[in-house]
DNA sequence: AAAAGCCCCTGGATGC
DNA sequence: TGCATCCAGGGGCTTT
């Protein structure tokens, strides 16, 4: 589910209402993808001063030291003053003085990891490869152009590879390369200056609009106040197999690149 | 260096 | 109803 609309929707979802917030108490379910790095009780009598992404990263940051949250493929996180009993698959919960932050994840490819600081190895390890901030000034035109020449793989998977631009996970790569009328399978490396253009221009408006809406909740996904997203809605061939493309009718194509489902449209998307 | 595969794990949908 | 198979929003790691 959590692409960076997601994770963006659960962070401005979150990040006020937990800023100040002291921790507790820390309970913890099944293991995560990676051990927390920490004994759990070390965090108790920290606070949690703001919540930041970097990816598909959230990173609470505390007093001393920040946690790395990950939602992998099912993750959801919650915060509210109470919660209901933890269920089988609540892995992480992080008691405050302003709610608890539970995080869900039938999957367990999510993670909740401590660094002592964002530039320490165990930091560094999960975000020194993340390419640039596709909502920010830095996703820039010519390096981005220049970093797809130097990519022969096929477009989608460099877009989901995320060493050149993070975030764009399996929906919002099928749905970007529609918009910008690129064929999934084409090499990164023979698209021109022009179409590298319009692939950024489309990243971004397909990501800002998703955050706008809330994310896509195909499954589970809501925001951390519950709220649930409706930008699956508006997908133009993501999940759409066989049925007619939204602009020109033709029956919108699946494939498989990489183990991953990709959708595009035959007639608009032609090379 | 880059690309391609392999997994981690659970649950829901589909087919026999 | 039961059981097997396939698929799912990610991404680090290992192998080519």
């Amino acid at each position: 589910m959590p692409e960076l609309p997601e994770v963006e929707v659960t962070r401005l979802s979150l990040a006020d209402r937990i800023a100040g917030a002291r921790i507790e108490s820390v309970r913890m379910g099944k293991p995560l993808r990676w051990p927390l790095g920490i004994a759990a009780d070390a965090l108790v009598g920290r606070t949690v001063r703001a919540v930041r992404r970097r990816g598909k990263y959230l990173l609470l940051d505390l007093d001393d030291g920040l946690l790395l949250l990950h939602l992998g493929m099912s993750g959801s996180l919650h915060f509210a003053p109470r919660q209901p009993a933890a269920g089988a698959h609540d892995h992480f919960d992080l008691y405050t003085d302003r709610g608890i932050l539970r995080l869900n994840d039938p999957r367990r490819f999510g993670a909740v990891v401590y660094a002592a600081a964002e530039d320490s190895a165990q930091a560094v390890k999960l975000l020194g490869r993340l390419g640039v901030e596709p909502l920010t000034e830095a996703f820039d035109p010519v390096a981005f152009h220049a970093g797809l020449k130097r990519r022969h793989a096929p477009v989608k998977q460099v877009l989901l590879a995320g060493d050149l631009v993070v975030g764009v996970g399996n929906i919002y790569a099928s749905e970007a390369l529609f918009l910008a009328g690129i064929r999934p399978t084409l090499r990164a490396s023979r698209i021109s200056r022009p179409r590298a253009e319009k692939l950024r221009a489309a990243v971004r408006d397909v990501l800002a609009r998703a955050v706008a809406k809330g994310g896509s909740t195909l499954r589970d996904f809501s925001s951390a106040d519950g709220q649930a997203g409706y930008f699956q809605l508006e997908a133009m061939v993501y999940d759409r197999a066989g049925l007619p493309c939204r602009v020109c009718g033709t029956a919108v194509k699946s494939i498989r690149q990489g183990q991953r489902a990709t959708y595009f449209c035959p007639n608009c998307q032609k090379s």
